[in-house]
DNA sequence: GCCTCAAATAATAATAATTCTTATTACTGA
DNA sequence: TCAGTAATAAGAATTATTATTATTTGAGGC
C-alpha cells in the first residue's frame, strides 16, 4: 500500500502544535475561545477560526473529544482514555477518574432498546471542589 | 376556593399548556425549533421565543430537564425521572429505560474527586434502531 | 359591564458561538 | 524554480439563544 496518501495529512504546522499541546496540557476541559485566549499571547496572529478548525480536526482523528456543552461552548479534552466527568454550576468541568467503565452495561443497554451501543459515559453533576468550599465556608451545609 | 397565590402563578396560557403537553407526549427529545415547528400548525401565532422561554421555565420549575446539546441545539425531555440516553450519530436521542442509578457511584466519585456529587447520568453512543438497521441493511454487520 | 393590574405573548433586535468563504501563504515534490 | 496542495487568517455569514419592548389577555374589584 501506499503511504503516500497518509504523509499528505496532518504533517507541518505549527499552530496545529501548539494548539495540541495547549489541549493535552489543560486540566480544565477549555472550549475554543478558552484555547484561543490562552495561545493568542505566544502566537499573536493566531485566529479563532484555526482553533476550531483543528479542534474539529482533532475530534475527527481521534486525537481528542468533546465532553459536552457548558454555557453554549463545546468544551474538549486532550484525554482520550475513558473516564468521567463532573459538571460544576459555575461551569467547572472536573476529572473523575477511578470510576471504572462497566462493558456489561453497553451489552445491557443493548439488548433493552436495540441500539447498536458502542460505548458510554458516566456525567456527572455537583459542584467544584472551589465552590463546594466556598459553599461550606458560607454555611451552607 | 380560595387559594389565590397558587392560582396565581402558572395559570392560565394556551400556549405554555400546549408547549408543555407537547413536550410530555414527544418520546423523540426535541429542541426548541422542533417543538415550535410542530405547534405552530395549530397556533398560528406561536412564536418561537415563547417557546425558549417557556421551556426554560420548565426548567427551572422542574417539569422537564435538558437531555443536551446536539448539533448546537438543546434538547429536552418533559421525563425528568432518573433515565439515561442514547445519542445516534444522526441526531436521534433515544431513551434507554432498564438501566438502574448506583447511587453508590456518586458517594465512591465524591471520595475520588473532593467535588459535591449531586447525582449523574449514563450518557451512550452508538446507533439508533432506524441507524442500525440501515447499516445492516447495507452490509456492515 | 368597565377599570386596573400583572403576567403572557409576539415581534424583533441583539448577542454569542460556530461555520463558511476567500485570498494568501508555506510547504512538497517534480 | 515551478506547480500543486494544504494550512492559514480574516472576516462574513449562519444559526441558536436571549433580551427588549409594546401589545394582548384574563382576573378581580368596583
Amino acid at each position: 500500500m501506499d503511504n503516500g496518501s497518509e504523509r499528505a495529512r496532518a504533517r507541518r504546522s505549527v499552530k496545529r502544535d501548539a494548539i495540541l499541546k495547549a489541549l493535552l496540557q489543560s486540566k480544565s476541559h477549555p472550549s475554543a475561545e478558552h484555547i484561543y485566549n490562552l495561545l493568542k499571547q505566544e502566537l499573536p496572529d493566531l485566529s479563532l477560526g484555526t482553533v476550531y478548525r483543528n479542534l474539529s480536526l482533532f475530534r475527527e482523528e481521534g486525537l481528542s473529544i468533546s465532553v459536552g456543552v457548558v454555557k453554549g461552548q463545546e468544551r474538549f479534552d486532550g484525554n482520550v482514555s475513558p473516564h468521567s466527568h463532573l459538571f460544576c454550576s459555575c461551569g467547572a468541568v472536573v476529572d473523575i477518574d477511578g470510576i471504572g467503565i462497566d462493558e456489561e452495561l453497553d451489552i445491557k443497554a443493548s439488548l433493552l432498546s436495540g441500539c447498536e451501543i458502542t460505548g458510554h459515559e458516566i456525567v456527572f453533576h455537583g459542584l467544584c471542589p472551589e465552590c463546594k468550599n466556598k459553599k461550606e465556608r458560607s454555611g451552607g451545609n
